[in-house]
DNA sequence: GTCGGCTTGTAACAGTCCGTAACGGGATCC
DNA sequence: GGATCCCGTTACGGACTGTTACAAGCCGAC
């Protein structure tokens, strides 16, 4: 049980009370020494419920990440593109298949290895866990998106965070590039492949982006889809005017 | 910023080469020792925002955690109840509220203390991590709650999951507390409180469920339940039929 | 260069869910 | 013990999304 933690050196010994210059270790240090696997469109990398052996790193391409429901359905948990890791948060197995939208290539790096190499990677665990709370806090931004906002809402946050991934700043012809289908869009965004046609088309139609070609999209007006998607990535915190409620109620 | 991590040792030197006969050293054991403060139904125990300095174990009542958007609406991330704890997946700032439902007795542990404490809580790292990758399995099963079924299907899954954490058997009636209003159900499945109502009248007036006031709910039919939500709880991996997909589309 | 297939876009229709409103009931407060 | 307030429930009309069907565009193969 315990043994199958994710983080190396979750259960090993590792004393590191000698942190003077530490060496520029970094993930990709220890990825690059893997051979880089090659996947075609369409191809697993692995499959929910596998034993989760390995982390990734996406070296080109880009993947889908998807569990299926027993009557058919598709819900695709997230999207992953070049310098990202996968597996990370995956406890025992993989809790999701993952799936090659466009041609990838990937470096493996087994978890019982990286585990083996003890206090050597002790310096890089600070790393791990702030990429697996940048996957706790994508999961939460993703719930609010399903949970609360509207068909053209979603898929205007989804268009801003692609720009966002990009790094771009707030310039107003900001230039996505969507290599998954429309289908991957809507599975994603809990919408069908229509209506995410339909708001598309509306955003086109008012001006706020350009499409050009199927997975190429020209964000217009940062502005208006920002306030479109509720802003609230950068939210503030809230004024804490609290009032007691009663109960039971 | 690498300082606000929240696992103990995660920036900490622990040297920890001799594990021989482990003390029986838990959580609680930790918790136990501090005081519990008490709040009254409504009340806030910390806001969104707010320097995530210690995490909370939950001796006696109900929390519900939320964030709202700026346009007011109020998206309940989760329900916490005896026994658990809060605030360990928050890096530097606590990303909801945390507000009582019913009168709350809990205890902190501040989050500097326990990395101070050093060598003597390494042991308890493990369970650390386990209880933050539970947090990400919730989070994706919400995800797919809110992403892929419908608001019949939402409500039997909170009702199910409901039962679930009582750890009650597969016996047939299941009698399940529920201390929180309809409002803070609809808020975190995504729905309207009418909705919510509606929908459980339903299920009343197809035998599935008794309501019993308005905070109790009998559960009569489980397997009938079960099937409604989805049961993709313990769904088995599916059949690795691939089919490799052309690119571009 | 042309053909074939798949993906995507568009439209009409149907269903679900939402929003408002009014009613009923339980709990608290005095 | 009674009044009041809040929560929960139900009904109805409307907006939004899902469903179905069909046309158009893009891409790859021959």
């Amino acid at each position: 049980m315990y043994s199958s933690h994710l983080l190396p050196s979750a259960g090993s010994a590792v004393p590191s009370v000698f942190d003077g210059p530490t060496e520029p270790l970094t993930l990709d240090c220890l990825f690059a020494g893997q051979p880089a696997d090659k996947f075609a469109a369409g191809e697993g990398v692995f499959w929910e419920g596998d034993t989760a052996s390995d982390i990734c790193q996406i070296v080109e391409g880009c993947l889908r990440l998807y569990r299926i429901l027993p009557d058919g359905r598709r819900a695709i948990m997230g999207f992953r593109f070049a310098g990202e890791t996968l597996g990370l948060s995956c406890e025992g197995t993989y809790c999701y298949t993952a799936e090659a939208v466009t041609p990838v290539r990937l470096r493996r790096l087994s978890r019982a290895r990286l585990r083996a190499m003890g206090e050597e990677v002790r310096p890089l665990q600070p790393l791990l866990l702030a990429k697996v709370f940048e996957e706790i806090r994508a999961a939460r931004q993703h719930i609010i998106v399903l949970g609360q906002l509207g068909a053209e809402e979603r898929t205007a946050h989804f268009l801003v965070s692609a720009a966002r991934r990009t790094g771009a700043d707030r310039r107003r012809p900001v230039t996505i590039e969507l290599p998954m289908t429309r289908q991957d869009i809507a599975d994603y965004l809990g919408l069908t492949i229509e209506t995410v046609c339909r708001v598309l088309s509306k955003l086109k139609r008012d001006g706020l982006v350009a499409l050009e070609g199927r997975h190429r999209i020209v964000l217009l007006r940062m502005t208006n889809l920002q306030h479109l998607a509720g802003e609230f990535d950068d939210a503030e915190p809230q004024a804490p005017t609290w009032t007691p409620a009663k109960w039971p109620h």
